[in-house]
DNA sequence: ATGAACTTTCACTAAATACTGAAAATTCAA
DNA sequence: TTGAATTTTCAGTATTTAGTGAAAGTTCAT
């Protein structure tokens, strides 16, 4: 049995590092998908924090000014994928990450949804509606591509809603008897 | 009764108007979700487009540069989400996208699984493995985290797979049974 | 009521991303 | 094989998006 060096500031470096390349990358993965990297990064920062982190904590560890600090935990905010919290006796705002995976995965598409998804739908309503009726022969094949994506976008955004109303409890074991 | 005028250069007028309006709206989808507005707004275009279009067609229509129209028709193609149709006797490379709203579907899915969650489980695997045997508590906390990620991010994996494997004839009925 | 602590705003700057257009490379009909 | 047609590249430019930091605004313990 070979005996294992545990020396705590050695621990820490590692655990420094990992957390920094996992911020990175989570800032990364999400300016991939159309959301601001320090918005990501924040978000990731706080996901894995023990304590709520206050604007001048969050400033320091990822090395941004305020004004960037505050509108990105502003963004998340609003997203509902942090809140603040406040400390008796003290003025400062802390900010804490929801932390279950399952309500992050139902933010983020609530949000999505409705963001997104629900306008798409009412601009394809509109190019449906606009069109159906003309006699040009290149507006019928519109219309026809566009029935066909409203389609599938509206069979999508109700297995979503579904979805993202249920219980974790409920979802997953049966998503792994069905998909594992 | 109503008589409505069907006259067709008004029908032509109202048909790309909405048309302009579909492709712009499809590029600022795009954007939203991480991809360039203009290969989006070519996608869309191509979508619609009872014929397959060359590069020069779409430069017209979109009134971009030959240098955007060429990189954005190559980035579409390596999606594999529209190919290249040449018709004998010309030199000149015609473009047509796939319409089939289940096959874009799947692509879309195989390629950002490919581009970023496969990435996305690579990073997350490599900070547990990093982490799991340090002795520090926020160390602790953080291999907790990412464990979770990676357990949901594997479960969406495996599920996306299936599901982009699967025909839409199986899938759909299915779906609508269960989430209707 | 005061003013220190803290938050918010926003004009300006920086960085990232997308686009242009012309030149170089390639292709193929004649 | 030639050269006109077409595709590809890429250095330079434009546009968009993100970030800064200082000043203005707000809040609250005293």
């Amino acid at each position: 049995m070979s005996t294992k060096p545990t020396n705590t500031s050695t621990d820490k470096a590692a655990y420094l590092a990992a957390r920094d390349e996992f911020i990175a990358q989570w800032g990364a993965l999400g300016s991939a998908w159309g959301i601001n990297r320090t918005m990501a990064q924040i978000h990731a920062l706080l996901m894995i924090s023990p304590q709520p982190l206050s604007t001048d904590d969050i400033m320091e560890d990822l090395q941004i000014s305020r004004g960037n600090a505050h509108t990105n935990l502003r963004e998340l905010t609003g997203w509902g994928l942090i809140r603040s919290v406040i400390r008796k006796g003290e003025r400062k705002e802390y900010f804490e990450a929801e932390k279950d995976v399952w309500k992050i995965f139902c933010i983020v598409t609530r949000e999505r949804k409705r963001r997104e998804i629900r306008p798409a739908i009412g601009v394809l309503k509109d190019c449906i509606e606009r069109t159906e009726t003309l006699r040009d022969p290149d507006a019928a094949v519109f219309t026809k591509q566009t029935r066909a994506l409203l389609e599938f976008v509206e069979m999508a955004d109700s297995i979503l809603s579904k979805i993202a109303r249920s219980e974790q409890s409920k979802v997953v074991p049966w998503a792994l008897k069905w998909f594992k």
